[in-house]
DNA sequence: TCGACGCAAGGACATATGTCCTAACTCGAT
DNA sequence: ATCGAGTTAGGACATATGTCCTTGCGTCGA
């Protein structure tokens, strides 16, 4: 990781993501960028709190390890992304572990200025409010839709999602290369039962594998099994 | 539904529960009290939203229903409870169902009073803000645990939710009137299924029926079961 | 070049869970 | 009492999903 507080760069962040009133003039001078290698962790789930994160470049994977050792997959994002928002509320050690995809780059807050100069500051409490709402209601949904549809449904769902940020290229239809793992966890099964689902999809032809792409052909056809839903 | 403005009741309950500084002054003479009978609605999933309304009295359920119809029970939940803060924040339409289990009490504000005396009311802010990420913590957790689960885990964790609230009887263990359907909604499965859980930890000697009762007679074994989990 | 390794793909089998159906039981309204 | 609606309990069967294991392929360093 590497930091700077270079203030020519933060503002235009700051700008650029339309943060400019969310930090009163005192948190301006105490905020610093930093940098992440692709692969490095932002944070670890378990340990202590103690600086906010606003990811403003880059994309980001967050999970969770079940005491068994599991891993869960429970998001990915991109900016603008807070990290640390729901710890710093609630005062409690970091629910997840947050890691760099691609390099990246967030804004960082140390929460005893964030105390001492943001809590009686409206726009950043709105804004927060905002960011955690957002949070909540993603949540809510995935929750629900989760409980409600099985596995089949959920994989089409995500495959749209993943799929779907190339509009505009040649094919048609859209295809991402999908860690597999990854997306397994994703949506709470098994690797292998994803890959059965997935089988299916290909004789049913609506999807088709490259070497670790898929490629979605019949986008319809998928939007019908994932009964209209998409998630966030 | 009754609704009345009887300032000292207002205060009394404001008081009880500790809320006298979250609301500025202005808003306090315009909030109201709301009675709701059991089985009456309180909002309904999909109607735009505009009251806020802080439970101070009473047990409601809270549900989603799918639009295929089937219905998803969430939580039941007691004072202090929020409905309609994430609505209020993120503008949208209600995403859930809300009914009253027992006669409650619930203090009502507008939205539009909310927005003219509230947005930059720092404790407002504050208190909106810990609730919401108190939900989101909530629900995270049970979002990971349902994923990670089966169903015998989750059955396990729910009992013990439900079956402790009585330390201090005379029976050791603790035992509910448990709404079998609800519960099984509760935990995202069929009520066929459920039943069939329920039945193997009887055979096991974890808990016992009687008449529509569900008695906790292993505490020790259920939590075992949980893997220590408990819902909250 | 070779072998260790990680990952994609899938076979075989066990288990978890859903759907449909039936029977008994409770309780309030007639 | 008697009927019916809602609730409890569980059988039979199909499907969804998990676990374990095997195979093949590509990468990378010795």
């Amino acid at each position: 990781m590497m930091e700077s507080r270079h203030a020519e760069r933060l503002r235009h962040y700051l700008t650029r993501h339309r943060l400019e009133h969310v930090f009163p003039e005192p948190l301006l001078a105490r905020l610093s960028l930093m940098q992440f290698e692709r692969g490095e962790r932002i944070c670890e789930q378990g340990e202590p709190a103690g600086r906010l994160y606003v990811l403003v470049e880059g994309k980001i994977k967050v999970f969770t390890t079940s005491p068994e050792g599991r891993a869960l997959v429970l998001s990915f994002r991109e900016p603008v992304e807070i990290i640390g928002d729901v710890e710093f509320i609630g005062r409690r050690d970091l629910m997840n572990t947050v890691e760099a995809v691609s390099r990246s780059l967030a804004i960082g807050v140390d929460y005893r200025d964030l105390e001492a100069y943001g809590m009686n500051h409206a726009p950043l409490l709105q804004f927060l409010l905002e960011v955690i709402t957002h949070k909540f209601y993603t949540k809510s949904n995935a929750m629900s839709f989760n409980l409600m549809h099985p596995v089949e449904v959920r994989l089409a769902s995500y495959l749209l999602t993943v799929c779907q940020e190339e509009t505009g290229l040649p094919h048609q239809g859209g295809s991402a290369a999908v860690h597999l793992a990854d997306a397994a966890s994703y949506i709470g099964t098994s690797y292998r039962h994803l890959n059965r689902v997935l089988r299916q999809f290909i004789d049913e032809g609506l999807v088709e594998r490259a070497g670790g792409q898929i490629r979605v052909s019949d986008r319809a056809g998928l939007l019908a099994k994932a009964e209209h839903n998409i998630y966030e």
